[in-house]
DNA sequence: CTGAAAGCGCTAACAA
DNA sequence: TTGTTAGCGCTTTCAG
């Protein structure tokens, strides 16, 4: 702790107006900057003078309630802590609430209802500006009643038919751009790792696969799309089945498959990218970056998801309700294509 | 968005009163129990009823006014995005904020000296009640001068002299922790990849890992200690010297480490756990839980960092300013020992 | 048991 | 150009 002066910082816009020996209308005027009132450069000087002397600090709870619309954003989020990813939502709404003068209050759920209902009513108690409701991963969720009551924006997340805004990552030209990437270094015989389970980003990454392949002319090989569970160990598993299919690359799911494919194909004494060119997915720094070789992999844009998600908050971008509004995962080249 | 009332819920306290026949006063009263006040069973259901039927929410914001003190915890990162330490930070502060009736305002800086004075401006004009200023790995740091104007406690990093509570990992616990498992696993020829940059962890997990030698009476062989970079090059540049060296057992740095040090073992021909035991350090999920086989590791206790953070702030627990407080890094055991 | 009134720190007309 | 005054929504004595 320190000398504390433990919360209210007690020097208030009275006391500046004593010392400067003006009215209180004029310090909030000179503080302010406001247009319309003129100060005489001497007034205005007094009272930049007190304010720097006492110290002074505007009370932002006591401005928020005499001029109505308060500063605030809430993000409610049911994971903050397990990935980074959440993390990056948080970053990147802070940045563009705070551009805007406004605060993030954040709350972690950790998908507990009753969290949830709690932080909502919070943060509507606190006067948010809105809410962004988010997941740490893109999928659809059913919305907590509550949320009606203010403006919300779902970030990678939806719900089809509440007519909710939504901010995702656009799946498919993800996986479009990765296969392109490998297409691009040549290769015809382009097998897909995709996750077994059901999501947008299952169903949005095969078609994006599809897409470029369609696109390049190359034809389908459905023997070339295999399935795993989306971890170390469904890459490890699925590299059997990459090598007997006689593919040239492969497009992962996501890096932790990558990871286990790099595993599986170093024990069938087969090299990245020389014998085989790999693409992941979500660019999990700790992973992408430090494999050998370093993973060409494509990101998930959750700091631009953030920033979205306040952005159509405030007003700033449109969107549409019907549909979520799609946010690009750019390809981050490393070396193993 | 949706509905939205856009802010000011336009349902006060007055309209309750005014719809359950009472005074303001009355409202007040039973809406916060207050225990000197004693309402008739009448006016109390009235009351309530009114405020379920109007959809009454109390403005925390005027209440804080009223009141005085904020319920407002600041907490300041310098990295929410890059990995999910941060973000363990944030949630553990923001679980045990929320216990006591806080709400957490947070703020990145990306460690800009710029958006740090922002931030903490900012949540001094919200009236915190305190700062958490955290890093997002354990350093001595120089704290910002503003941060003097309020309560601050320090998460993850400290500031001699700065008289200053502080809150970080015990690195010589964990470190000690680790050689412990690998002693009581039977080994006695254990190395130690320490990590090159000059940290609290460099200094407190070799302190550990010497302890532990000397409790078990192992004598100290100086070419155990090896230096290599803190990632998975690192670790994987070590390999060849730790298989020279004959030991049996390591303790690396870090996970990032130890994975690279499974690729160079495994190239070498050895196995994990049969012919070298490893213990890892940080416990990043992604990575020591899907290594083959999975890493036993030291976790580092971020969440309860944030706990802890709080409590202190709060004057739940007590500190010492002098010395910073200390959280034990659990042992978290998976199959590499 | 309940209500009237003052005040938290600030803004915003409206006077002067 | 500046000061007065009335709130913002709520808490809190202090009367009734």
């Amino acid at each position: 702790m320190s000398r504390g002066s433990g919360g209210t910082s007690s020097v208030t816009m009275r006391d500046v107006a004593k010392a400067a020996g003006v009215s209180i209308a004029t310090v909030s005027h000179v503080i302010n900057d406001k247009p319309g009132a003129r100060i005489g450069d001497d007034a205005r000087r007094r009272v930049h003078d007190a304010v720097a002397e006492l110290g002074y600090r505007p009370n932002a709870l006591a401005k928020t309630l005499s001029q109505g619309g308060s500063r605030f954003i809430g993000l409610v989020a049911d994971q903050i802590a397990t990935t980074p990813f959440a993390g990056q939502i948080i970053h990147g709404a802070q940045d563009e609430a705070w551009r805007h003068g406004y605060v993030l209050l954040v709350a972690n759920t950790d998908g507990n209802a009753d969290a949830e209902n709690e932080a909502i009513a919070m943060m509507l108690e606190h006067q948010v500006r809105g809410i962004l409701y988010s997941s740490w991963y893109h999928r659809e969720i059913s919305v907590p009643e509550q949320l009606e009551l203010t403006d919300t924006v779902l970030v990678d997340c939806f719900a089809r038919g509440s007519g909710l805004c939504a901010v995702v990552p656009d799946e498919e030209q993800g996986g479009r751009a990765a296969t392109e990437k490998l297409i691009a270094a040549g290769h015809q015989r382009i097998a897909f790792i995709n996750t077994t389970t059901p999501s947008p980003a299952q169903t949005g990454r095969l078609a994006g696969y599809r897409a470029a392949l369609d696109a390049a002319g190359i034809e389908h090989d459905p023997s070339f799309v295999l399935d795993a569970s989306p971890e170390q160990e469904g890459g490890y598993g699925a590299a059997g089945r990459i090598v007997e299919s006689g593919v040239t690359a492969v497009f992962c799911h996501n890096d932790r498959v990558a990871m286990g494919l790099y595993d599986g194909l170093r024990e069938h004494g087969l090299r990245v990218p020389d014998d085989v060119a790999v693409v992941g997915f979500d660019n999990q720094e700790v992973i992408a970056a430090h494999l050998r070789p370093p993973l060409t992999s494509v990101a998930l844009p959750h700091y631009d998801l953030g920033v979205v998600g306040v952005r159509i908050l405030l007003g700033l971008d449109t969107a549409d309700q019907a549909i979520p509004t799609l946010v690009a995962c750019p390809v981050i080249q490393r070396q193993s294509v």
